[in-house]
RNA sequence: GCGCCGUUGGUCCAGUGGUAGGACAUUGGCUUCCCAAGCCAAUAGCCCGGGUUCGAUUCCCGGACGGCGCACCA
């Protein structure tokens, strides 16, 4: 059996993800997390969270998964995610009709912006043939087929909405606000675990392409002129980087380590943020137990990177012999603010002081309307701003005794002393700017599947193969399962006092008592339990217990006293056998 | 979305035009002083709809779901 197909099997008996609403048939992209899942992807968010947020001294929210559509008019989602289908009646494939057009129409290069009808009208003019099996597509209707889910807010259809397709337009919509959460300063970051919805076309290979799914972001906004990452806290963490120039040929086609200030300083990594970010992630995929054997940083080819990110990489997983983006590190500079700044018309900027206020010089007008009005009637107003404009970009033309200003085609003169021309000094502190921002985005589900496809493994103990999931203890969502050597003898309810004195310490405990031993092992083997503790007859005689490691299946005998302490050390890292 | 293949207890599979069998798992009992052991018993299934047929889990059509390929993946 393959990886995948081996781990699908086990995630369903064992309830960490299944297919949903499996009793109506299923619904494709739609996965729930079981409650060995939904631990796991718990303790992974909040792994997450203790290094995006709280180590980096960041700030999180909480922001609503349905939006209205002027965010998603806005964010380039409502066109950009807007795909134009076109299907062959002859064979049934169907195409996309803006890219049969780009590819037929020399001088067409984005024909998405045309319309669905002037692209049908291209696609009859040119005589467009199916790419499948050559038939004529000129009757064929262009449809189109939008990424996102809609719904309407409140009742009737007065008011559009969508589900978010990214998390990140929850955060930056609410930017005005945040940045004065932040005291007007930059730089500062915002982090959202969160829900996202894609209605994907095909969705595939379990938790890898659903239509609804969790997305770990941090938006980080910066000043990009004065923002520096504190790099070198990174500069010596090696990084495995599948270069743009490996991918394309020109380089020796492979992966290659280097530290992260090697690679800013000699290439291929472009901007410190995301140079930054990448090496602070090393360390999150270290602790959540990805193989970083099978684990790369690859960076987008010039044609596959959105028109705003600057330098972009993806982190990819190896599962089953393909690799899936696990997380996006991207440059958006300041596409995303300065678009919701200019549809809202709020100001998405920051005030960034100079070091030293400046002083400089303006010409100003304060034009005398009462000679204005009655000389020039309605069109005082305009001759006005004409003349404050022309204030602004050419003062000489105020040096001689009448100034003439042009509306319309129509020239007026205007005596220069009604104008109220002055160049004034004036003291400017600062000037607004858009931040820039440094986006690492996480498919939680994503990792949550890589996790287990590389902590799956199989070994053999006493002559039976064993099946186990090799999870960091800090991410298994038991940490230690109390069992009993027998039930009898009470050795059973002395299991079951030290279980509920381990729960009340704060740890994930099972207990288990039923079928032998070995068997219970294997049980808290195959959910990655890092620990058992068996309470045999010795414990009733001196209150030891043995902890009994999954990786190694060893047993160390302590004091039934020490217990909590001594998994609590396990857990932070200490090994078995030197305790 | 298209094409090919598939869908049988919780899981993995065998099988059949006369409504099914195994393995593992699960539960209970016996046994057992540390790694899925053994014995006994129990629970539990033919994806959905329509058609053909005396009778369909089996054949045909459609749908849902899955795997792979293509397309798609701002």
């Amino acid at each position: 059996m393959s990886e995948t197909a081996a781990l699908a099997e086990l995630a369903k008996r064992r309830g960490f993800f299944f297919a949903s609403n499996e009793a109506y048939g299923g619904t494709a992209g739609f996965y729930t997390y079981g409650p060995e899942g939904a631990a796991l992807k718990r303790n992974i968010e909040d792994a997450w969270r203790d290094l995006f947020v709280r180590e980096l001294g960041n700030m999180e929210l909480e922001a609503p998964t349905v939006m209205p559509e002027a965010v998603f008019e806005a964010s380039g989602h409502l066109e950009g995610f807007d795909d134009m289908i076109l299907e062959c009646a002859e064979c049934g494939a169907t195409h996309r009709a803006d890219h049969l057009v780009e590819d037929a129409v020399p001088d067409i290069e984005d024909a998405e912006a045309l319309g669905t009808e002037r692209v049908a009208e291209l696609v009859a003019e040119h005589g467009i043939g199916c790419p499948s099996c050559g038939a004529a597509l000129a009757e064929e209707p262009v449809e189109e087929f939008n990424l996102m889910f809609g719904t309407n807010i409140g009742p009737g259809s007065g008011a559009p909405g969508y589900l978010r397709p990214e998390t990140a337009q929850g955060i930056f919509v609410e930017f005005p606000r945040l940045k004065e959460y932040a005291r007007n300063t930059l730089p500062f970051g915002v982090a959202q675990i969160g829900r996202a919805y894609r209605n994907e076309i095909s969705p595939r290979r379990a938790l890898v392409r659903v239509r609804e799914f969790t997305q770990a972001e941090l938006e980080h906004f910066i000043d990009p002129e004065r923002d520096r990452p504190p790099i070198e806290a990174v500069e010596d963490v090696e990084v495995p980087l599948y270069s743009a120039s490996a991918q394309t040929g020109d380089g020796d086609g492979g992966v290659e380590r280097h530290t992260v200030g090697a690679a800013l300083e000699a290439g291929p990594l472009e901007s410190e943020w995301v140079a930054y970010y990448l090496g602070r992630s090393v360390e999150f995929y270290e602790r959540i137990g990805i193989d970083m054997d099978r684990f790369r940083y690859r960076q987008h080819l010039a044609g596959e990177r959105a028109h705003y990110a600057a330098d972009c990489w993806d982190a990819e997983a190896e599962i089953g012999g393909n690799w899936i983006e696990v997380t996006g590190f991207a440059y958006r500079s300041d596409y995303d603010l300065s678009k919701h700044g200019e549809h809202s018309g709020e100001p998405f900027t920051v005030f960034r002081q100079y070091d030293e206020p400046r002083t400089v010089e303006r010409a100003v007008v304060d034009p005398d309307m009462s000679y204005l009005g009655p000389e020039f009637g309605e069109a005082a107003g305009e001759v006005a701003d004409a003349l404050e404009a022309l204030a602004g970009r050419d003062r000489s033309a105020f040096e001689g005794d009448s100034v003439t200003v042009e509306l319309d085609g129509e020239t007026h003169a205007v005596p220069v002393e009604t104008t109220g021309f002055a160049v004034e000094e004036q003291t400017e502190a600062g000037e607004h700017i858009t931040p820039h921002v440094i986006e690492p985005s996480f498919g939680v589900g994503r990792l949550v599947y890589s996790v287990l496809i590389h902590a799956h493994g199989t070994d053999t103990v006493d002559d039976e193969e064993r099946s186990f999931l090799e999870l960091p203890a800090a991410m298994a969502p038991t940490t230690v399962a109390v069992v009993p050597l027998m039930t009898k003898d009470g050795l059973d309810e002395r299991a079951e006092g030290i279980a509920a004195r381990l729960r009340a310490d704060g740890f994930e405990v099972a207990y288990d008592d039923t079928g032998n031993i070995g068997r219970r092992y294997r049980r808290q083997d195959e959910v990655g339990t890092p620990y058992c503790v068996t309470v045999d007859y010795e414990t009733l005689e001196d209150d030891t217990v043995t902890i009994r490691e999954r990786d190694s299946t060893e047993q160390k005998r302590v004091s039934a006293d020490d217990l909590s302490a001594v998994i609590r050390r396990l857990v932070s890292g200490d090994a078995l056998s030197e305790l």
